[in-house]
RNA sequence: GCUUUGGUGGUGGAAUUGGUAGACACGAGGGACUUAAAAUCCCUUGGGCAGCAAUGCCUGUACGGGUUCAAGUCCCGUCCGAAGCACCA
């Protein structure tokens, strides 16, 4: 019998599922190991072969660690909620729910066919109520908390209450958004609205006033990373900034602790550094000017990270959005300053991004004091202060900033070089080095020390302090859509106020449309009676990264109805040790999850500060896109090595049509009906069709859907050849080229078992070279895998089949099942069968590796360096054979000393040199 | 502009972390088996030179320097690509 992997795929597919195999149970005397894929949005296309790039990766370190003795949880689910199913909603008047549901079974069975070890009996989906319950509850206990900065943690909001009942607000440093203080009993004669708006500042979960990201197109608001400059990710609308007032997530408290989080864990530095970059943590000085404005005076507070450059401030400059902007003024400005103002609203998010080139401002008519030179400067309005950050003003250095410098030169304001011999004349000098001049007492210093000490100098004169600003802001949390989760908030008389937790979850009400209302409310206003106690619930909904903040708790215990995950569940699997999934979240889930996570520790709900311990990003899988050359004007079609002859069109072809590069000219003439009398210029008798590497897209005709691969190769060749690509961490482009090899590999393996119908495996006791390449093979597929190097396993792989080509002998071949079984687990399942065994593969152990096998016998070779000979070492026997003329090996069985020194290696090239290294 | 990360045959990629560069695979070329095809197997395959031949020699990891007995790997400079951030004071 040939190796037949559709029978062998299906038959032990419907083994697996049939009899829970890879169910998974708390099991306290064996180690746990939890590994994770990204859950996908499961969208109405289907899988392309590069979606389970990733997932094949962690199947195979899932089934490895099996092997070496874990308990892994390898858990899989469905970011159910978003935005293209409501699109299409909004389009054909189907439900969400509905589409949502069949693109899962149709995500479901495309996964089954590749063979993966999930345990589907944990699946979670973000849109099922059951589930969402868990991310409304974690809401609710957002809301009901605040960030005590002196403990570094979150902690009940009752606890505020109380401490403002008994001493206002002296004493409490709480994360919060402005700046309040009141005295004990001018708390307690607040009335409950007033109470509630100042809670309202300082709860975790809270609802504020905000510049958002508003995408008039989708008629919703997105979070910072959902723009991409200037553009929404999903659709590539333009964004405009505008004032609502929206549910947040105060984030920005776990600012330190997210950024100091990262040392400990094993991501790759690139990730870490995003993560560092979006935090953008800065420390600086704010600094207090006196501003006059006609007869009025008044403090404004600046940022800056060079107060060492204060003695160069040639004007300060404003945020148009800045609150300060109106009070400062003078009269005889002020239209000018209004008309500006409102240029500069009118602009969208892209279009400041792409003139951030034009230098704009205004004057105010307004003067700010230099607090430490007394010199009276004037203060300007410009764009290119932002609002956001900082205190939304600045001083000005324009000397030594290239910002500023830029907008001294167009405004013509002097420029006061501060840093001696530096040339200012044609650009600034932003570099954080050189001596101090003009600069008071810190003439003569080194700008190093000049930092520290004009920071100190401030602080001493009362002028300001040291500040560390982030540029991570809070999350803006709700979105005006229909598909997502409810609020579990409702208005009382106007105040927000969370639903009891026994009402939970809140479901999605039925709505007749799912478009937003004509008055502009979000699609959730259409609904009858959503209401509590007649009081009107919220209308918006959570944004795409709440249900996926935690999911990953939730696979620990996804039946529990009373709790997220109940603490023996989470003490066992604690976090996840292995987490995989692409680059493209870095900035968005992986911080909001590492926010959740963290505020679920703080109250005690789960056990671990860091939720994802190992982060491999897997690279993405490229189109291969193929194309063909019209002649302008014609219906002729050019091969590609003649093109340059012609006037052409670059026109996509489907890559189904190719072969090799080589057109099918007949399948080409039926696929459009404008192509079917079209004619050709070959080249050799052959079309040749071009090539780029391009996104994997329907709209490139380059799409390989993994049902085809599995369909004619079979789903182990897949999941091998996803892997034998090149390293998991690139990205590269799918070439169905290749794929003949590993297919090739495997019929191999199945040869060493199989003479035709013939059972061939024997008991013969294995030879010293058989056991020599099997070990060898142990020993590096354990070493790789280890290190994600799946691609070099294969080749050694191929290596060994190749060396054991006449080898039959069940002494080696069973191992070498074993070994195949993470990668190949269909094939290595039936083998390991027909071997005579009764259970699956994977409750097997992984061969034990036997360095004795592989070490060659030696004999002893005198080694002489500096023109001596020094001492005598054991070498392999074949060293002085051709080919073998150098060998590394380690000394410790022979350890020798030279002068006293320890031999650690001895590196031999006959004829050449003899290298020791010694310790 | 800043940060990160790369640059090795016709292609995807190896290289024990400083130790024979190009493993393994694809593609290409040649051959065997076959009436033929598929399948399978064998040989050649970075470039150049010499030889009937086994083989030998030179050169070669984007470019230019340097450290070292030894550099794809480490250091300095230049060029090019990819990703992320982007008026963050």
């Amino acid at each position: 019998m040939d190796y037949n992997f559709r029978e062998i795929e299906k038959k032990w597919q419907a083994y697996w599922a049939d009899n829970h195999v890879y169910r998974t149970v708390e099991d306290p005397s064996k180690p746990k190991y939890y590994v994770l894929d990204m859950f996908p949005y499961p969208s109405g296309a289907g899988l392309h072969v590069g979606h389970p790039l990733g997932y094949i990766a962690s199947d195979i370190y899932s089934r490895y660690k099996r092997l070496k003795g874990f308990n892994v949880l390898h858990p899989m689910g469905y970011d159910s909620f978003g935005l293209p199913a409501e699109q299409y909603a909004i389009q054909t008047g189907q439900h969400p729910e509905k589409t949502t549901v069949q693109n899962i079974s149709r995500y479901r069975q495309q996964l089954d066919r590749i063979g993966f070890s999930y345990d589907w009996d944990r699946e979670v989906r973000t849109c099922d109520p059951d589930y969402y319950k868990w991310t409304q509850w974690a809401f609710i206990k957002m809301f009901k908390s605040w960030y005590d900065n002196s403990l570094g943690k979150a902690r009940p909001i009752a606890e505020l209450v109380s401490r403002f009942e008994e001493s206002g607000t002296s004493g409490v440093d709480a994360a919060c958004g402005e700046k309040m203080e009141f005295t004990a009993s001018q708390w307690n004669a607040m009335s409950e609205e007033e109470k509630e708006k100042v809670l309202m500042n300082y709860r975790i979960a809270y609802l504020g006033e905000t510049s958002v990201n508003w995408c008039p197109q989708l008629g919703t608001v997105l979070a910072n990373d959902e723009v991409k400059e200037g553009l929404s990710v999903r659709g590539g609308y333009p964004v405009e900034q505008k004032k609502m007032s929206q549910w947040q997530l105060r984030v920005s408290a776990y600012a330190e602790r997210l950024l100091g989080g990262l040392d400990s864990l094993d991501w790759t530095d690139s990730l870490k550094e995003m993560q560092r970059n979006w935090i953008g943590k800065s420390l600086g000085t704010e600094v207090v000017f006196k501003v006059e404005s006609g007869e009025k005076t008044k403090d404004v507070t600046i940022f800056t990270t060079r107060v060492d450059t204060i003695f160069g401030v040639t004007f300060m400059v404003l945020a148009p959005e800045s609150d300060l902007v109106d009070e400062l003024t003078a009269p005889e400005c002020r239209k000018a300053v209004e008309e500006y103002v409102s240029y500069v609203k009118k602009k969208t998010e892209r279009e400041r991004i792409s003139e951030t080139k034009t230098v704009t401002g205004v004057f105010s008519g307004a003067y700010g004091i230099n607090p430490l030179t007394g010199d009276r400067i004037p203060v300007w309005i410009s764009e290119y202060v932002l609002a956001g950050y900082g205190t939304g003003a600045i001083m000005a250095v324009p000397a030594h900033d290239s910002r500023d410098y830029a907008f001294a030169k167009k405004f013509d304001l002097p420029i006061v070089p501060i840093i001696e011999g530096c040339d200012v004349s044609e650009q600034s000098f932003d570099a954080k080095e050189g001596k101090m001049c003009n600069s008071g007492f810190l003439n003569g210093m080194d700008v190093k020390e000049a930092i520290p000490a004009a920071m100190d100098y401030v602080e001493e004169h009362g002028l300001g302090h040291r500040k560390v600003n982030y540029r991570l802001r809070d999350a803006i949390f709700s979105r005006q859509r229909y598909w997502g989760e409810p609020f579990p908030v409702y208005y009382k008389n106007g105040i927000a106020q969370v639903l009891p937790m026994d009402r939970l979850p809140l479901t999605l009400p039925e709505i007749d449309e799912f478009k937003p209302t004509e008055t502009g409310e979000p699609p959730l206003a259409r609904a009858k009676n959503w209401s509590y106690e007649g009081h009107p619930l919220e209308t918006s909904t959570m944004p795409g990264f709440a249900g996926s903040s935690a999911y990953y708790l939730r696979y620990m215990d996804p039946h529990n109805s009373e709790e997220l995950v109940s603490s023996e569940a989470n003490t066992y699997w604690r976090n996840v040790d292995l987490y995989i999934g692409g680059t493209e979240h870095a900035t968005g889930h992986l911080i909001y999850s590492r926010f959740w996570n963290k505020f679920l520790y703080d109250l005690g709900y789960v056990c671990e500060d860091e939720p994802f311990r190992k982060l491999v990003n897997q690279g993405m899988i490229q189109g291969r896109s193929n194309f063909v050359y019209r002649v302008v004007g014609t219906n002729t079609f050019v091969s590609c090595g003649l093109k340059d002859s012609y006037q052409t069109t670059e026109i996509h072809v489907d890559i189904n049509l190719v072969h090799n590069d080589r057109l099918d000219t007949e399948l080409f003439r039926k696929w459009r009906p404008e192509y079917a009398d079209a004619e050709f210029i070959l080249e050799n008798g052959e079309y040749v069709c071009g090539w780029a590497v391009e996104k994997m897209s329907k709209s490139m005709f380059n799409v390989v859907n993994p049902d085809d691969i599995c369909d004619t190769y079979g789903a182990d060749t897949l999941r091998l050849y996803e892997m034998f690509l090149g390293p998991i961490e690139q990205s590269k482009p799918w070439d169905t080229k290749g794929i003949d090899g590993v297919s090739r590999f495997l019929r191999k393996f199945w040869r060493l078992f199989y003479d035709g119908d013939r059972f061939i495996v024997t008991d013969e006791k294995a030879t010293p070279d058989e056991l020599k390449s099997l070990h060898k093979l142990i020993g590096k597929e354990q070493e790789d895998i280890e290190a994600f190097s799946y691609n070099t396993t294969i080749s050694a792989f191929m290596i060994a089949v190749g060396e054991l080509a006449d080898c039959h002998k069940r002494e080696i071949l069973e191992p070498m099942v074993i070994l195949l079984s993470p990668f190949a687990p269909h094939i290595a399942e039936e083998l390991w069968h027909d071997l005579g065994h009764d259970t699956t593969v994977n409750y097997a152990t992984f061969p034990e590796y036997v360095e004795a096998y592989t070490v060659e016998n030696t004999c002893t070779y005198a080694v002489s360096f500096n023109g001596k000979t020094r001492f005598t070492v054991d070498l392999p026997k074949d060293m002085d054979k051709a080919g073998v003329e150098q060998k590394v090996l380690s000394m410790d069985q022979t350890a020798k000393y030279v002068d006293g020194k320890q031999i650690v290696k001895v590196i031999v090239v006959p004829g050449k040199i003899v290298n020791i290294v010694i310790r």
